[in-house]
DNA sequence: AATCTCTCTATGTCTAAACTTATTTTGCGT
DNA sequence: ACGCAAAATAAGTTTAGACATAGAGAGATT
């Protein structure tokens, strides 16, 4: 059926879904439509109706469709509003670039948690914590700067890394895994501190990313990471 | 086994994934262990392996696990570093927040691409296009400034429709489904355009994000949207 | 040692059939 | 008209069984 000239050895619900893709992007299906149930997909496609109900998962998940018992499957009326970030290790995207990675700890001391730390990990002000300050470069050019707040009793272990060898972000990702995570991207301009450790001019723009981990409610770190001046992070869809 | 209060009617396949994610956070399993295979989970969980299959597969989605044939499944060293982001429409996103919505259109013409957009969309310069210049506002005060070129090519019906009253923004949610889609965030200082649209001073760091779309490799528009000073956009890990 | 086979195994995928469950529809009683 | 209960339906989930396929490991060849 359909003329489809690149019909490989395809996955058959890879390849039932992006036929489904292609008549809702090309129109065939509307938005609103109601379309053919799984059942009668599986005649036309020549597949088991698991097959049809995996593809529209697929489809589904991605926000293209809109699935419910009995009342059946349409297109959504609001279409695909998702797209996937992908948290990079620093001294992987440095060098991945081709850089030559280092850096540099500013400040590394157990401190008791302040107030907008301990409001954003959703504790109690005072809680003791480790601070930790620290400037990754590229080819010796600050690509970063990272003002890091971890919670020593989340990670065992801890007290036992030296972080002036080791990467805490790195070291992090590797020991201490999270169930739950939350990224806010912001702007700000460069405060006294900002220009000197990234090299650059009081007031100048910086993408702002703040992070926070936790594991079954219990935070692990949280940390504001300034980007160098026209520093880009770019997400995709992922069809 | 492991003695399990919270064991509800839950879909055993997610009942499966949870499981295998609390022994991989709780360090039971660590990292770059390989994991028992397939049949034997089904055995331990009492499930066909079809479905321990499933909960698995969700699991290396996620990042937790590495799995590939014959070598077997094992956690990932570097895991999950995946957050999904939602793009909202604004009018949405303002009337969420208990204000008002409201728009205003500073330009809206035929142009021809220049450069920095045919460069975006991976098309020739001087390629037929519409610019649009507009600010959406909540309660009255500037919340975002968004300056849009469109394929009116890729979007039949564009012409017919009088972006006045109509936020261009959904429109084309609602009616230019894209196969792909890219995001970009960075920070800009605001030049003198930003300043007077945003009602704010010139130099202060904003949030910018560059969105593009395509349909089948057919560009449909690219928008850079400079957001109010203060805004931060937050993305979130699944599981 | 290095390289080329072959074999075997764990995951990848599909199927047919059954059961479950949310929700709509229908039909009954008032 | 209205409310409610029963029937019907489409998606959600699981299962046992089968075959496909990548790729690690062993063994043979150079």
């Amino acid at each position: 059926m359909t003329a489809n000239p690149p019909a490989q050895t395809w996955p058959k619900a890879q390849a039932i879904a992006s036929e489904v893709r292609r008549r809702i992007l090309d129109r065939e299906w509307r938005q609103g439509d109601r379309i053919p149930d799984e059942a009668d997909l599986a005649v036309e496609f020549g597949a088991a109706r698991a097959t049809v109900n995996k593809a529209l998962q697929v489809l589904a998940d991605e926000g293209l469709l809109d699935r419910r018992r009995r009342a059946g499957t349409r297109v959504a009326v609001d279409p695909v509003r998702k797209a996937t970030l992908t948290i990079p290790i620093v001294r992987e995207q440095i060098e991945s670039a081709g850089m030559a990675y280092s850096h540099r700890i500013f400040a590394h001391r157990p401190s008791p948690a302040p107030e907008s730390v301990a409001g954003k990990l959703g504790i109690g002000p005072g809680m003791p914590m480790i601070h930790l300050r620290a400037v990754h470069y590229g080819d010796g050019i600050p690509f970063q700067y990272e003002d890091r707040w971890i919670n020593p009793k989340a990670v065992p272990g801890m007290d036992r890394v030296d972080f002036r060898h080791v990467n805490a972000n790195e070291w992090l990702v590797r020991n201490a895994p999270y169930s739950r995570a939350e990224v806010v991207f912001s702007a700000a301009n460069a405060d006294v501190r900002d220009a000197r450790l990234l090299q650059t001019r009081r007031g100048q723009a910086l993408l702002i990313l703040h992070r926070a981990t936790w594991n079954e409610g219990q935070p692990i770190t949280t940390v504001r990471i300034a980007c160098k001046p026209g520093h880009e992070i770019s997400a995709n869809s992922q069809p």
